[in-house]
DNA sequence: CGTCTACTTGAAGTGAGTCAATAATGGTGG
DNA sequence: CCACCATTATTGACTCACTTCAAGTAGACG
């Protein structure tokens, strides 16, 4: 590992240390008891205090690898700034794109003992280290902490399995407008306040995360853009002009949040 | 609910008790922490009685909802035996299944108090209702068994991306070979000592599951029997002939393991 | 024993994959 | 700052695996 990029964070940080900049590691999910059903920011300050005793952050470059499938797992990583993959390695060199991985989230899953898959940062990353030792003993001394850990996995879990299913009954265009839409729900993506978005990653990852070629996904995203439903400025920045058809096309024809609307 | 299926499980139970003869709730999974990489199951005995004390059994018919996608969730369900899926209602009356749950699994995830999907008996189910308030309370006293859910919710994570991986990746005779596979893995699926395999659940039920149509999923299977891979004995009997060519495509032809082989 | 549902089989259509050839982008050094 | 090169994205033509539609058959259950 390169311990050039690993610093220490404070234990009793000063007003101007990183540490009081950023608040300490942060997990996003939506409750598993109460809320309104919105994502929220679950730990409390002294969550937030007790994990940043045992955190160090560090810094990735964009592409860079943040851990390796099959390696012991010594921590896990809670995302600061920028975006990041975790993948299963192919080995002709290509990867199937497991899962992206924002501001708030948590990534680095293992079993007995090793990494399941390999995490890359997407762009320049910012990520708080949580050795795994420490964490499982703080977790076992805070039992409240420890069940948001468990709220966020089954955040992931839930994540996942919407992710499946629109693997197995989505076309080409409705999976490349639940990515959008997708990435819409993410605003550290947005550019600026007129609703323009970022796609950090590269048509590859989209590709293997949605379950289509990289042509399928430029011959998609152009559709889209063709029916006037989203507007391409660059590759690599989008704007959404018909939320309405967006919203129909991911959640319509045939598929999941019709039947929100039915229960509403 | 029908509270004529629901027996109080006995807090100190005698010799002839249901609680004696199947030994209180079990979850089975690949631990985080050491291990052989197998799945084991994790609770101690005195997890088992922590659970057993708040815990009711409940029998469900075959094809008996077990709860239903947007109700208030009050338990969540741990299999003593039979299959369950979980779905999510399509508008056109269909259901996309998520998943399936086998003996000592867990099953009933929610969000916001309120379960995302709908349960369903595939067989005949025995139970242990756990409801979520007195488990939570448990969890919250019990660190080192909510550190046991935690496992097994990133167990189940886990099953669900590689489904993910397979829904991209794979061909219709791939889908049914690890099917197959999957069905294997679960002892409770044996009929007798010659290999001889049960398929409790319809063809729709895998169609969904894998992502094809019933007419797939017919025609995917006998080609697997054609090239004397399986033995289809009834259409919910099978026995795997060629373990290694089924490995193969599991592992092999056009999806991860492939480019192994190209490596190697 | 008849009816119903679930499964199988066949024929024809189509959406996404594949292969191949540009076009754009972005990073680098002159 | 611009020109160059390598990478990444787009576009087109063609193919094919799975879907769709349509019968037909076999099991299950009263």
């Amino acid at each position: 590992m390169q311990d050039r990029n690993l610093s220490r964070v404070p234990g009793l940080p000063g007003p101007d240390s990183q540490f009081a900049t950023i608040g300490g590691p942060a997990i996003q999910a939506i409750p598993l008891r109460g809320g309104d059903g919105e994502a929220h920011q679950l730990l409390s300050a002294s969550d937030r205090r007790d994990l940043a005793m045992i955190a160090s952050i560090r810094h990735i470059d964009a592409g860079a690898q943040l851990f390796e499938a099959g390696a012991r797992a010594q921590a896990i990583f809670n995302i600061v700034s920028g975006v990041a993959k975790v993948s299963e390695d192919l080995a002709d060199g290509r990867q199937a794109t497991v899962a992206f991985f924002f501001v708030n989230d948590l990534l680095g899953m293992f079993e007995s003992d090793h990494y399941i898959y390999t995490g890359t940062a997407v762009t320049p990353l910012t990520v708080y280290c949580l050795p795994v030792d420490a964490l499982e003993r703080l977790l076992l001394r805070e039992p409240s902490l420890q069940m948001h850990f468990l709220c966020k996995l089954s955040h992931e879990l839930r994540a996942s399995q919407r992710q499946a299913i629109a693997l197995r009954r989505y076309s080409a265009m409705q999976k490349m407008a639940l990515f959008l839409d997708f990435m819409a729900l993410h605003p550290e993506m947005q550019v600026d306040a007129t609703g323009l978005m970022k796609i950090p990653m590269s048509r590859a990852d989209i590709a293997d995360y949605i379950g289509l070629t990289t042509e399928s996904v430029s011959r998609a995203l152009h559709r889209l853009c063709n029916e006037g439903i989203v507007e391409l400025v660059t590759s690599h920045q989008f704007r959404i002009h018909d939320r309405a058809r967006l919203d129909r096309l991911v959640g319509g024809d045939g598929a999941v949040s019709l039947f929100r609307q039915k229960g509403g």
